[in-house]
DNA sequence: CTGGATGCAAAGGGTTTGCACGTTT
DNA sequence: AAACGTGCAAACCCTTTGCATCCAG
């Protein structure tokens, strides 16, 4: 196994993502990158993110959508999902571990956690329509 | 709003569905398919298999993995992912309306539906350890 | 006959990767 | 010095699409 160094463009990426609600794409987060370093790769964006998630920092969320979102892991969530716009939003709902155990009694596969994802529109298309 | 047709391919991609458990791919709905016609091309079954999500007869499960698989729409369920092999199992508990009121409440969303996913390592995935 | 469906192949589009060079330790 | 990280560009791979042809209604 490998470790890892620091790197600047690393440590800015999870300083981006510490500070920003909004699940950004690897492109997203190039964009924003490229302030401080012009000659940056999309190459390393995504080598990057790929690290984050395997040492645990970031976690990777790819429900439904084209292109993969990512997000610091802090505390564990549920997410709303806009169907019409598309954008991810935190919810701030109590985690259901009991819905592990209804599920371990019904199955014989090892159930290790779980996700939970709501589907409507978001308020700000509400709003506009 | 375009209508559709019926086509055999379309028809057969249908049986083939409601006939696996396993939540397919494109591809190897493909392979299957390929039986009966020799000269089917992969883009035909991805046409089709957008055509039967618009017509709400199936449904396209992408977390978490490379490609689309797909499902027919019976009943609502929740999904097992295994972590080691990917495969994807349906589970049978019962589904828990009340955690969409629980969302409402905290948020100003509209929210719709929602789905879980429970992960974690397959039977098959424990026995070969 | 009309418009959807198919096959074929090429194009898309997000993500990964090989290579040479630069940096961290 | 050794090994990881970066930039660049090409390669990957799943999916979509344009076009001429076919076929259902």
């Amino acid at each position: 196994m490998s470790d890892f160094r620091n790197s600047k463009q690393r440590l800015k990426i999870i300083e981006i993502l510490k500070n920003t609600k909004s699940h950004p794409t690897a492109d997203w987060i190039y964009g924003k990158l490229k302030n401080d370093f012009p000659n940056l790769s999309l190459g390393t964006v995504y080598r990057n993110l790929n690290i984050l998630e395997k040492m645990g920092l970031i976690e990777r969320i790819d429900f439904g959508k084209t292109f993969d979102r990512f997000e610091i892991k802090i505390k564990k969530h549920y997410h709303f999902v806009c169907e019409n716009c598309g954008s991810i939003i935190d919810l701030n709902i109590p985690i259901e571990y009991n819905l592990e155990e209804i599920a371990r009694n019904n199955t014989n596969n090892k159930i290790i956690t779980h996700k939970i994802q709501f589907y409507g529109i978001c308020e700000k298309c509400i709003e506009k329509e």
